[in-house]
RNA sequence: GGCGAGUUACCCAAGCGGCCAAAGGGAUCUGACUGUAAAUCAGCUGUCUACGACUUCGGGGGUUCGAAUCCCUCACUCGCCA
């Protein structure tokens, strides 16, 4: 239903042109080579995901978005999951990762899969096809892999990619099985060309390494040119990382993230960023997405981009229902100071969408906040209610040791808040 | 295989027998201002049955009235020499 209504700007030459209007372009392979190919025939492409937690996050929406952008213009997208990539574990920059058990691993990609699928259409002749890479490479010996594959890599070439080389004058070193990622990714892309004619591999900038040593090995051993597009790394003009929303990762399962921390996070979107977040992570055309950028020029304080922004993406990943409750929501509880005008019904659905706990009247305050999550510790909790921080119904609480007693009566509800945004749901038994 | 250096709280990093729950910086969080913004200023930042108690300085063991600090050992990292 979601996949249905979106739609590529018409205005653009091609797919490739919006792309770069999107920002979405930070490396490629050719340029003038890929708008060819992504203004010609129907090409098969990929993108992989590894299952390094239960859930792809906002990084892995990036990608997806790019998919399926090039699937509206009628290219034939491959979501991969990798199944032993997951196994391996691409190298970060700053250490080495710790091995999930096989098991950790096969649940992710099952959730992974799950989520991939919802993305791309599968419908038509360019339906999304989900692969996992453990399926050729599981029965792959050590030494079929060392003198199939690992004959066509130098290790000149392999040492000096940056995700290698700064591990390298690290202190943390890096492992030979790190090291060797970059084999099985170019491998992928080497596997899927022989399977389906993939010809094109997206992904972050980050992985441009990555994606360059399946080029490289499709042209040395099937002697094709076949393309890459890095997108660039996503990152707030204010230079804290995107992405993140109290140090927690955006995560696009419901159960990791509500749809209201979800809904909020977008909604709190930087003025200087506003704007390349909807380019980069809505369907709206280019003539909407200008209409905007003069509202934040003009009135920022409607902070009307922010709430096109938060209501398309949040319907994009949780539905347009989960998104209109979530706005009720917000609404009821910024709306206005006066909690107490609200009708009981509003409020309660409201409160569900936060996190929120039943109690007894004798609870203490600093107790509440834990039990709802608003702070990881009692003692975080006493600190926040000495700080002035906390308050129950917009009263602010000022002793640290206080109860809810007399403050919400029995079989009541009540809005439990820290800081400023940071709320949660109180049910008195 | 040999030798040397290192492993401190979310990150970087001081501390080198008691005055260390551990300097400083970054980051987070809270308050003021405001547009549920940015910038700026101020404050907080181990846990708890909370003017006290308990657990932390890679793991384990030991010396000592007392250890992040000394000794032994294991693991890991970095560098130099083979």
């Amino acid at each position: 239903m979601i996949l249905a209504s979106q739609q590529n700007d018409a205005t653009f030459d091609d797919v490739w042109e919006e792309l770069l209007w999107r920002g979405l372009v930070h490396v490629s392979t050719d340029q003038a080579a890929l708008k060819e190919l992504l203004a010609g025939e129907p090409i098969t492409y990929y993108c992989g995901f590894d299952p390094t937690a239960p859930s792809l996050h906002l990084g892995n929406l990036v990608q997806l978005l790019v998919l399926r952008r090039i699937q509206l213009a009628g290219h034939k997208p491959l979501g991969l999951v990798g199944g032993s990539t997951g196994l391996i574990g691409d190298p970060r920059p700053t250490a080495e990762r710790t091995l999930n058990t096989k098991e950790t691993v096969a649940d992710w990609v099952e959730r992974l899969e799950v989520q991939v699928s919802r993305f791309l259409s599968s419908e038509g002749d360019n339906a999304v096809r989900l692969v996992n890479n453990l399926d050729w490479t599981a029965g792959l010996s050590a030494i079929d892999f060392l003198r199939d594959i690992g004959k066509h890599y130098r290790i000149g070439t392999m040492l000096k990619k940056d995700a290698v080389a700064s591990r390298l004058n690290s202190e943390a070193g890096i492992s030979y099985t790190e090291f060797s990622y970059q084999i099985l990714q170019g491998f992928d892309f080497l596997e899927l060309y022989r399977q389906y004619g993939c010809v094109l591999q997206s992904g972050g900038s980050d992985q441009w390494g990555n994606l360059t040593s399946g080029t490289d090995l499709i042209h040395r051993v099937e002697g094709v040119h076949a393309h890459a597009i890095g997108t660039p790394l996503i990152t707030n003009s204010d230079g804290t990382k995107f992405g993140k929303s109290e140090g927690n990762a955006i995560w696009l399962d419901a159960e990791m993230c509500s749809p209201y921390r979800f809904y909020q996070f977008w909604l709190n979107t930087d003025d200087a960023d506003v704007i390349s977040r909807l380019k980069v992570f809505t369907f709206l055309s280019r003539a909407r997405i200008e209409e905007l950028e003069e509202l934040v020029e003009r009135e920022p304080f409607r902070r009307e981009a922010q709430k096109v922004l938060a209501h398309e993406v949040t319907t994009l990943v949780h539905g347009a229902d989960a998104t209109a409750a979530v706005i009720a929501a917000s609404e009821a509880l910024f709306g206005r100071g006066d909690l107490a005008a609200l009708d009981p019904d509003t409020l309660e659905a409201a409160l569900r969408e936060l996190p929120n706990t039943t109690t007894s009247p004798d609870a203490p305050v600093a107790q509440l906040l834990v039990d709802t999550g608003l702070v990881s510790s009692v003692s975080e909790g006493r600190r926040a209610i000495a700080q002035g921080g906390v308050s129950i119904d917009n009263v602010r609480i000022d002793d640290e040791t206080a109860t809810i007693e007399g403050r919400v009566p029995p079989g009541g509800m009540a809005v439990l808040r820290r800081g400023k945004k940071t709320l949660a749901g109180v049910f008195v038994q």
